[in-house]
DNA sequence: ACCTGTGCTTGACTTTTATCAATCAGTCGA
DNA sequence: TCGACTGATTGATAAAAGTCAAGCACAGGT
């Protein structure tokens, strides 16, 4: 893998602790990809060939079922997707596309079993990663099931916020309709919810959010952190 | 341990090719305990202090957020639950109760933790283990987000009745209002959500269901196994 | 056999969410 | 500068799901 930059990708937690050996042998049979926005680059029911690590751009992970289309997650560098399928070798359950351009390491999915079966450091972190991704559905599945749209919203400005660090003013850094199917609705939904949020202090222009009255948001959307804390 | 036959907990994946002497530490310091029906046994966001483990019995694991409740998963044995908190060392995400008369095992987390460090075969178990049950949240989250509560009451149907070897008719395994909350909905509208199966050859007498028209139900529900297989 | 409680069902109604159609706003390229 | 396109918004309407209240059915205890 001689054109990749691999120190960010060492650096990950997945890998930091592999032996040298074990992750010079993982990158030896993986490559890198640039592919231009909207492209995608595994559908759901494939075999899982590769392991996916992002280095720059942004991913959509969705599902398809009847002609109906749902995002479920945002994969930001630097970190991988699709690791769950990896190792259980089984089907990719869901697809994925670039969002913008966007730079992928493709590990083969044969390499990354044999690592694990090699290398208990590396099986550790992978447990690691994975108690984490299934903490992160785990908690949008609640999201989903306990509260309206609006709730969702709400919350979901809160979290945004938080990322931002408590900035009263941000942009949102997807498209509305993407943010729409996230989380659980339309986006003619979403622009009605937007307007319901009004009454507790939130306005949008554009693609921009301002929060005028942090309190009375809060005391609407009710965030708890075995819902909207990312950490935990 | 002296008190618990704990052959069959042996023999779970997530056991089975552990060292026997880390095995033996693990369960040195666990307990047995039977629980009457409707028992509390965990609360979301309490500290991870131990690994459970059913043996007899059922445990339901739901979730509450203001006054709302929602049923996630049920646990049926022999299989842990709560794994992924114990290994992070973070809250519980979701609380358990007893649906039955129930005997579980209590392995302390710390022990289970140590575990882990100590013997790569019981992390790679475990590995196995946490990418399967993220898998069957995502799977329940896209039936969630993909499909109507009609829809999903067929292909819940439908996988309970391949789950009976496809016999054309079998009863419930649990009360219809919990099944009405797992499926996201309420029990009225899991009331009318059975007779607008009806048309499909779904008849329901109490808890029996009986599958008239096999094609005609499949027809409607369009099961997919990358939502439905829970064995993928 | 008869209460009594619990869970299920039904009907009427409300709220929430989706759909369809039209319009608007901003971007990009000719 | 002007279309042409794409995504966002709005309004009207419909469908889906939830709420509330009443009635029913069955099981368990007396």
């Amino acid at each position: 893998m001689p054109d990749v930059d691999d120190t960010d990708i060492r650096q990950l937690d997945l890998f930091a602790d592999m032996a040298d050996e074990t992750y010079a042998d993982l990158m030896r049979g993986s490559y890198v990809q640039n592919f231009p926005p909207q492209i995608e680059l595994i559908t759901e029911g494939d075999p899982s060939d590769f392991l996916h690590i992002v280095e720059s751009g942004s991913i959509d992970l969705f599902s398809r079922w009847e002609g109906r289309e749902t995002s479920l997650a945002t994969v930001r560098p630097v970190s991988t997707f699709i690791l769950a399928a990896t190792i259980r070798d089984a089907p990719y359950l869901m697809s994925a596309r670039t969002l913008e351009k966007s730079r992928i390491v493709l590990v083969p999915s044969q390499d990354v079993r044999r690592a694990f079966a090699a290398d208990g450091n590396f099986a550790r972190a992978i447990v690691t990663e994975l108690a984490q991704c299934y903490r992160t559905v785990v908690k949008s599945h609640k999201d989903l099931k306990l509260r309206t749209s609006l709730e969702r919203l709400a919350n979901y400005v809160l979290r945004q916020q938080k990322r931002r660090d408590g900035a009263t003013a941000f942009n949102l850094d997807f498209e509305k309709r993407r943010l729409a199917s996230v989380l659980g609705m339309t986006p003619e939904n979403l622009s009605r919810a937007f307007k319901g949020l009004l009454p507790y202090g939130v306005s949008v222009d554009g693609t921009r959010i301002t929060i005028k009255d942090q309190t009375s948001l809060e005391q609407f959307a009710k965030p708890n952190p075995m819902i909207d804390d990312f950490s935990v």
